[in-house]
Formats: structure tokens, sequence, C-alpha cells
DNA sequence: CTGTTAGCGCTTTCAG
DNA sequence: CTGAAAGCGCTAACAG
């Protein structure tokens, strides 16, 4: 920058200002720093800046599963809301895990993010969040709820599953089990809620046996239907928590030969963009992960720009496809596909 | 810092030194530091760290399309190999166009990022590449190459086209179409010189009218699928070139209420976590993602480690997933997968 | 074993 | 309309 100031022939001072456009200068300095500039291949240092500044324009975000086609798409949403607003990402995967968690936030935080986006692990309140808080760093949630006083954007759970076990209780099952995700998860819980609700409704008795402890996991979710499936009075219909769930439990039904629906009806939380073409289609809700994305950042500029309004806690929709994992005789691939022509 | 100093009795630099370890330091002092900077609750800032040191601990990811699977496992071993080498991952999206990469490019550069890692577009020769050399950055390119004296790192990509290809001669079809991918890209070219060169040593002529252009992308090759299957003579045997257009070919067909493989054989490049749940099970090319991402990162790291050593260009295995989609009657599901067990 | 001090590259008062 | 100079928070000679 002393160099560009110094081929300009003007201070750094007003290198600086016609850099930033922070305040006038005359046609023809304007122009010669823009050459010297030019000449020299000067590229501004954003880290000089942003200590000289007191802000980096950088957004961090700690999310688990980086490779969950799910939080993909939230994280490219979250790119790009976060590019278009002139910030840029810094990653980092949590793995589910507190510790570290808590060393991923705080590698975070150390880099002066000016916000961070957290989709919180189940011990977030003991590690992380206390750290965020000391530290005063604007934070959003995302996905998941926790109670605090945080800005929080995650997705309605508790209804849309209901919604998946009242249709299969319409269509005379009785042995409904769920493959459930993490416990103490704001969106397990509400999707067990939204479980035993329809259940209850539906005038069944909630059967512990019938819950198998996926962990949110693939090879668990697996092993636990093998065990389901071994159940003297099996069920006849489940339900999947998540995606990677969905797998391993299509998986279970493969090796033991079955077949979905005929033998048994899955349908799942999660929409795979593919899950039409899996044999068969997949009966899924299908979360807004776009939406989401571009919701927790607005949430999180929006903090930045104004610290002290109240947190907000948003709940998005969730949309219900009805396929024919549910053992319903859907429209004919090529009749829906046609009806949702492509944007090419 | 200071504060922690002033709580401490000592100065800015003793506390600088028990901090990094960088020099020794009684007993006695390193407590009360230690203890100063638990009270204070302080929080070291990177930025101005990395202002003084001259180096960020940060690498810049540029890579298209963040929602494709193939690329998540990608940054996900990247952003795994990065963190235990102490650096955290910049984030950027190139959507594949060589302005915008530019942009990103220059945003990552600006950001001090000690290191890039760059999926280079197909104009990134006259647009990232030369900003990047200018500049000087560390760069190792990643899954496409471009004739620079970089480092670069991607798969094989002839021999294993090829091999799909002999594999559909060898089960007697003479008409095998493929939905090739964005032109001018290295991978891309790779796959069509495999395509050429089998079919050649078949015994079969190149027929251009059989090449599907699907730009890599899902509706494109959706698209050219369907004027295929128009064609008076249509192909019995179609190659995909990336996992995308594998939905888009499975999608047309669908649409047409053709079967794979009975109508119409399909193996491609890319496998997916749940490729053999699809209808049929999918044969196809699965690349060393994560191979691929740490080596990126390895490269990177030892050519910050020693600026001057050669580049060094090295090409991965790929390897053959033989299931069904070919019209081979594999394993049954349950056996295949019985032969894998899960992790858990 | 510890402290003083001069920067790192930029922004931003405060004075012209 | 333009400059001089004081920092931003930290590191690393250099000196003791």
């Amino acid at each position: 920058m002393a160099d560009v100031a110094r081929l300009a022939g003007v201070s750094v001072t007003t290198v600086s200002h016609v850099i930033n456009g922070t305040r006038p200068a005359s046609q023809r300095t304007r122009d010669s720093v823009l050459a010297a500039i030019e000449r020299t291949g000067y590229r501004p240092n954003t880290i000089a800046r942003a200590l000289a500044r007191g802000g980096t324009q950088s957004l961090g975000l700690a999310i688990s599963g980086l490779s969950n086609p799910y939080f993909t798409d939230v994280v490219a949403a979250i790119e790009a809301a976060a590019g278009r607003a002139g910030h840029t990402l810094l990653l980092g995967d949590t793995r589910e895990d507190p510790e570290h968690e808590l060393r991923i936030v705080r590698a975070l935080a150390e880099r002066q993010v000016d916000g961070m986006l957290l989709a919180p692990t189940v011990g977030a309140l003991e590690h992380a969040l206390p750290y965020l808080e000391s530290q005063g760093v604007p934070t959003v949630l995302l996905d998941r709820f926790v109670d605090v006083p945080l800005d929080q954007v995650g997705c309605d759970n508790e209804q849309p599953t209901a919604r998946l076990v009242e249709h299969l209780i319409d269509k005379g099952h009785t042995r409904i089990a769920m493959a459930i995700g993490i416990p103490g998860l704001s969106t397990t819980d509400e999707r067990v809620r939204g479980y035993r609700g329809a259940l209850e409704r539906g005038g069944l008795a909630f059967d512990p046996g019938l819950v198998a402890e996926g962990h949110s996991q693939r090879d668990a979710a697996r092993d636990a239907m093998h065990t389901l499936l071994e159940l003297p009075d099996p069920p006849t219909a489940v339900v999947s928590g998540n995606n990677f769930m969905t797998i391993g439990l299509l998986r279970a039904i493969a090796e033991r030969g079955l077949t979905v629906p005929d033998d048994l009806a899955l349908v799942a939380f999660d929409d795979f963009e593919w899950a039409d073409l899996f044999a068969p289609r997949l009966t899924v809700i299908r979360q807004p992960t776009t939406e989401l994305g571009s919701r927790a950042v607005e949430l999180l500029l929006s903090r930045l720009a104004d610290p002290d309004r109240p947190p907000r806690t948003e709940r998005l929709e969730a949309m219900f496809v009805h396929r024919n994992s549910c053992g319903c005789t859907g429209p004919s691939p090529a009749l829906q596909l046609r009806a949702q022509p492509s944007k090419a």
C-alpha cells in the first residue's frame, strides 16, 4: 500500500480512502491511485483491515456431518447468502461431539468471525454456548432448538412426523416402528413426540419395543432394524427419523430379503434428490433446506446490525411428499416427473 | 492481552511466549499467566497474530457445486485433513464460472490464506490461475488437471471409463451412448477419450449422434437422453459421465416408461452412497474421494513447507463397482451387503 | 529467565 | 480536497 501511495504520489491515507470510497477525492488523484494499484498488482490485506476496523466480514459455521446431504444443501445456501452480503464462511465440523464442538467454535471465534452459525450438539448448553455467551459472539442456532435466548431457526418436526404416522395408521397399520435420532436433540425429541401423539390419537398404544435407537446413523439404524425384524411380532411399518437412518433401514430390510412396501411400509423424514428413483419411491418429509440456510444468515446479519433486538425463533414448514414406499400406488414416475419440468 | 499481563504482573512478551510455548519461562510465571488468562476470559486474536506473523493458518478452498455429493465427500476430507494440521478452511463456490471463480479466489487470497485448493473451471487458465500466479499464492489443483506447473491431484478417468464401455461391449452392445460433462474440463475429455478408445478397440465406430451433451448437469442430461431415445435407432446402453447426469438419465428413462437394464443398460462414473438401493443397483466407477481430499491437503502442506520443490502431479485410481444396471445379475443385495459388515 | 520496543498493513481521527 | 500520526492485538528481535 505504501508502494501504491508512492507510485501515485499521494499519502497512504488517500489510497485507503479511494479504495474504500470513504471520502471524496479529486478525479485526478483517484485515477492515479487506481493506476498505481493496477501497476503494482496490489492486493488489499483483509487481515490488516480487520485488525484496524475490528471486523472481519466473515461468519463461522459449525455444523455436524458436512457429508450429510441435508446439511450440504444448508451449507450451500448459507455460503450463497453470506457471499451475497460480502461475507466469507469459515467452516468447522462439530462431529456431533460437545467437546469437539467447543474446540471448533473457539477456533472460529479466535479467528474473529463477526458472527456464528451453529447447529448445536446435545452438549452445547454445557460447552459451546456458555463460551459464545461469555465471549459475546453474536450467534444464531440452526436446525436444532435449545432453550436459550438466542436467535434460532429450524423446521417444524412434530406435526410432519405425526402426518407420516397418521398416514400409516390410515392404511391400517397397527405395529408402527420408528428409528429415532440422537436423544436430547430437539429434532429427535420433537419427531418422537409427533410419533407418539399420532399413535395416541389413532388409538394405538406406544410400544417402546418398537423404537429403534438409530442415533441418526446409518449403521446403528440398520442394526436396530435387524433386531426389530427378529421380533416375534415384528412391525408392519417403520418411520425413519432422518436420511442416514433411512439408508440403514433399507439395507436391513434388503438384507432380510424383504421388500418395501409389500412386506413393510416405510416413510421417512428427509428427502433425497433421487428419492423417486429408489425402489420403491420414498414417501418422505422434505425440509426447506435452502430457506433454512438463508434465513439463518438473514437472522445473523440482522443481529449484527442491531445487537439489542430481542431474540427471534423461527420455525419453517416442512413438506409431505407422497410417493410409494408407504404402500400407496401413486402416480407413475413418468407422470409425476413431467409435472415438474426441468429448469433448463 | 495487556490485561492478562497486568494481572499476572509480567510483560506482554512473557504472556505471548507462555501462550505459544515459544521460549522457556519459570513455572511460577507460567502458572500466574495461565491463571490470569483464565480469570480474564482472554481469547487470543488470531487476526492480530496473523498480521504479526505473516501467516494465517488457513487454507482456501474454491470448488464448484458444494452440493455435489462427490465434492461433499472431498470437502469433508479436506476439512478433516486441514483441521488435523491446525488449519481452518475458507470456502468458496466457483459456480463453474471463470469470472466468479476469479472473484472467489481473489476474496480468499485477500483474506491471506496460506494456500489455495482449487478445482479449476474451464476458464481458470485465463483468469484465476494467472491471478494466483502473479500473487504468488501456493496452489494445488484438485479433480481437474490443467497444463500448468502446479501441484495437481485427481483421479484416473480414461481407463475406468474404458472399462465401463468394454463391459458393455462384452455384453454385446453395439449402440452405446455417452452423456458427457462440461467440454474442456480434463475430466470430461479424459472420460470421452476412454469411451472412444474402448469403442475403437471393440471394433465399434464412434458415432457423434450417440453423444449426449449433458454439461455435467442433471436436467441437461435428461433432455439429451430424451433426444437420444427418440432416435430411429436408439442406443441400447448408455454411460453416464458423472453423478448428476446419472440422475437425469434415469429420470428420462423412467419418463419414457423404460426400464434399466431390460430396455437399456446404464453404467456410470461416480458412486452414490445408496447406489445399491436404486432400482436397479448401479454399476459405477467409484472415485477415492476421501483420499483425493487428504492428498490435496498433504500436497499443499508440503508445498508450504518447501516452496521450491518441483510441482507434482498425482493420479489416484478409481474402482469398478459391479452391480446390476449393466444387465448383469450380480450377487443379491443381501449377500453383497453382508460381505461388508458395518463398522458399528 | 524476563522486558522494551519496533513493526505487521491498514483505518481513522485530527489538522491543515 | 489531502496528510501525519496514532493505534488495532500480537510477535520477535534485541537487550538485559
